[in-house]
DNA sequence: CCGCGAGGCGAACGACCGTTAGTATCGCGT
DNA sequence: ACGCGATACTAACGGTCGTTCGCCTCGCGG
């Protein structure tokens, strides 16, 4: 692994533990044993880290949403995969998705933008996908927007509390929040507490 | 209202918008008509505003749940009164719970140490209040610990969405999401009048 | 063996931060 | 009318920050 790479690593885990604010160029470069400056001979800046980080995060996480929805066969089955690798992406990548969602007041403008566009694309992506469902009389569900709010905070939160080692796997969790997600937008057909 | 309660007002918005460390004393006192360092003649320090608002916050939350579920008839009851609460606080107060939320790294030790150590009483409560509804036969899920940790992060995350002028008002949405917990913890008992 | 680029380093810069000290002003109780 | 407490102000301090600059060393290709 290079040294740029290196410092990246480094910079997404100082950033997730004491804030990207909280996170000074000394930091990043000690854990490297290094000095501040000769970070400079492999970044552009502080910022370009953070802008890198949260960038990256939404653009893998629409493109994830995207191949799991364009291989479903139906709504349900969308649902039930755009659930699994939401949970996934934060259970795998605690640290750059915790970022994504805490430091929004410390990405610079115009980035800072670009990003909440992306993000709010990502969540119409969502109620498009329910909606498809509900149209096809798929799902029964007082208030779809709401439901999809609920399904994805709850996904976001997984990378707050998921551990490795606990008693479930990621992919077991993907699964178990899938099926979570239908029995909130109360699926029709058959399965685990459906009605 | 006092200029001491206005400073903090002022304080809650923009560390909620700006974030802790991105928020100066100076933008506090500016959004006054103030020089910072007439902020000392109501205050000790920055880290102070800080640790109220989130001590008050988390000390506020385990009161609404202990009120909530002391009330509750069973567990059924109780866990969609405790949703509620929950709901209702993070609808209510969007800020100073983001910034309990966000700001973890900001807050000094020794409080942040006790802070967190609150949030993981409140978080055992909820454990032990849906163990009690599983013992008792009220509710069939197959992973109770992370259904709870779900249950959490959807109600936290209204903080995120929530606007006042909505469709669904704050009672409606707690109420609502009273249901979709107890759905995702597999009630028993259905409809609202208990067994 | 030489030259050169990559990458590390110390020094330093300008900006900004939280906070303190000392001073002025205003309004109220007496 | 007077004094005093509350509260605002300016000036300033020590510290930290991100970043730039110029230099030095090291290793490799010719």
């Amino acid at each position: 692994m290079d040294r740029a790479t290196e410092i990246r690593k480094t910079a997404i885990s100082l950033f997730a533990e004491q804030g990207y604010r909280g996170t000074s160029m000394k930091d990043i470069a000690s854990a490297l044993n290094m000095r501040a400056p000769s970070l400079y001979n492999h970044l552009e800046s502080k910022q370009e880290l953070l802008r890198e980080v949260v960038m990256g995060t939404i653009t893998r996480l629409r493109a994830d949403f995207d191949a799991a929805t364009s291989e479903a066969s139906d709504p349900v089955d969308a649902v039930r995969r755009a659930t699994a690798v939401h949970v996934l992406l934060h259970a795998r990548h605690p640290d750059e998705t915790r970022i994504g969602n805490r430091e929004i007041p410390s990405i610079d403008e115009p980035v800072r933008t670009e990003y909440l566009r992306q993000r709010a694309e990502y969540s119409n992506a969502w109620q498009s996908l329910v909606q498809t469902g509900i149209d096809a009389g798929a799902f029964s569900v007082p208030s779809p927007k709401f439901a999809v709010f609920a399904i994805l905070e709850m996904g976001i939160g997984v990378a707050n509390w998921y551990r490795p080692d606990g008693e479930l796997s990621d992919v077991e969790i993907g699964a178990y929040f899938g099926e979570l997600a239908l029995q909130m937008l109360g699926r029709h057909d058959e399965g685990f507490g459906g009605k």
